[in-house]
DNA sequence: GCCAAGCGTTGCATTTTAGGCAACGGAGCG
DNA sequence: CGCTCCGTTGCCTAAAATGCAACGCTTGGC
């Protein structure tokens, strides 16, 4: 959109902090970019950024105008949603923002299903730990977040809550795996492999352990979760994982989950949020109805909230 | 704001009807006009207006892009004048839509008061009917309204309420004028002025003559307020006004104005409005709590809101 | 203390874009 | 049938945007 460039650039610039940077990434040269700057600042009566020996920051007036600018790019490209909707040619693009364990099975299921329906809707993928939820909203980097979280209250709007057990995951032939659900007790008769602090399952499995007389430190931290799966895999350690992210037994890689009896963790929840007061696009909206579709058939809904088309 | 000449174009457009009228409106040429046009409806790869022989309609698809259009003009009018705020130029520009009554007296009284602490805030007043008052709010039209309604429920975001009684106003020397509450039983026993339907006034008083045994033909109407007052003043013929809207004795023109007993009439209610969803500029918003901080002091508040800033 | 590196900024030449002018084709109307 | 008003387009000129090269400045390392 021609008439938009001018807010391109200043949020290149707002982005990189620096007016050269911001002129590499968009392929042109500093003078070009620094004058779309000085000449909406002429136009606005005000500079919007503050100059410094290694480069530039926003001053005030200037954090009202990137939200602005964010604000009517997000505005624009509803409309081109919207107008492509009404022309029946289910256009558009979805930003996606969630926890790590959606990413194994879930979303790409969703995603690739949405995607054999509306083939020229375009899909982006951020891992996120649910306290950035808010702020990425916030700024447009994602129209809506999937992410679990143990406890605190979303500062977004949420359109779905659905709650979420923990699961062990263990080698196919691990003595455990016969039982249907287990005990925590029962796990850390094994060497357990942890993920991360900050990954979902974590947080709710050191907040059932605060206490316990059984509990021990991990045999083995990882920030990927393939790691922790191959892990497991090859020993007897066990590791966990909310439902939605635990294995599902068709992907065959010897291993499986099983229950961690609802009596030793009280589950986090999951949830569905976007911005706001913001109307999504149309592709979006859309996609945000069927994976809380999805999401409420599997799990039922704890909560949840019919917003605007 | 040069990025927005192209919304300003096709607003133009679809206001006239005619390319060739919004050439007119904006000082330039049909092609140029029509350029900008086909520029626009190519980069959206729509078109939004359909052509007819007698000049453009607006259709579907551009009447979403036209609300988006007018969206975006009131954003950056918000933006410009809270960056304005922001510097404490406390600059801006309010347009008001009002019932004829609060024109004489009461937003001439608010809008010099305001301008008096704030000279570069410019101003209009439109005078509506309160039928139409959603109506122009939602086209961004007006910012605010100050409207009359004896009955029906307000489709736009209320600011504020208060109640209304109806008055009578006579001469000064009129045999009725040494009462300071009226029967409307007493009011009929003489000549009655009436504004025409449509003005604030005139619904409560039909509704309170329903069924009334006295009640007659009014020997005057009027849709000028001005007039009325000049014919009651030079006659024995009363004529009523909602309280906000009758003389105060300050204007010496001969007339006085008396309370008609509650008992009488069912008052309505004075609205103050805005658009809703919306966020008003600086200069509208802080004239809106001044003119309710006002209305609310007068006659005491109905019902009252406090809206985001 | 100086010098290299990086920053925003500006004069100048070039390219790209927008605008005015005049003319064309088509639809409605008497 | 002809007149009028509409949107549209080719052509030319004016204006705006961009790239290039160079300037002045601050910062950080030697």
């Amino acid at each position: 959109m021609k008439h938009l460039v001018t807010f391109r650039v200043i949020e290149a610039i707002a982005q990189t902090g620096s007016i050269r940077s911001a002129a590499e990434r968009l392929s042109q040269t500093p003078s070009a970019v620094q004058r779309r700057l000085q000449n909406y600042e002429e136009e606005l009566g005000f500079p919007i950024f503050e100059r410094t020996a290694k480069g530039v920051r926003l001053n005030s007036a200037g954090e009202l105008v990137i939200q602005h600018i964010r604000e009517t790019l997000a505005d624009t490209e509803r409309l081109n949603s919207r107008i492509a909707d009404l022309a029946g040619m289910r256009r558009g693009h979805v930003s996606v923002g969630c926890s790590q364990a959606l990413v194994p099975y879930f979303l790409p299921r969703e995603i690739a299903a949405y995607g054999a329906l509306h083939p020229n809707v375009t899909f982006e993928s951020v891992v996120i730990e649910h306290e950035q939820a808010a702020e990425l909203l916030e700024s447009y980097t994602v129209d809506v977040v999937l992410v679990f979280n143990e406890k605190s209250v979303p500062d977004y709007d949420v359109r779905l809550v659905v709650p979420q057990r923990l699961m062990a995951i263990m080698a196919v032939d691990h003595p455990l795996a016969r039982y249907d659900v287990l005990r925590l007790r029962q796990c850390y008769a094994y060497p357990v492999a942890l993920p991360v602090r900050g990954f979902g399952g974590r947080a709710l499995l050191e907040q059932a352990l605060y206490g316990k007389t059984f509990a021990a430190p991990p045999s083995m931290e990882s920030n990927s979760f393939e790691f922790l799966k191959a892990h497991v895999a090859m020993t007897d350690a066990i590791t966990f994982q909310i439902e939605i992210g635990a294995p599902d037994g068709t992907e065959g890689a010897g291993i499986v989950s099983r229950c961690i009896d609802p009596r030793d963790v009280v589950g986090g929840m999951l949830y569905v949020g976007q911005r706001r007061a913001r109307t999504l696009p149309v592709a979006a909206s859309r996609f945000v109805e069927k994976v809380s579709r999805t999401l409420a058939d599997a799990y039922g809904p704890a909560a949840r909230r019919s917003g605007p088309g």
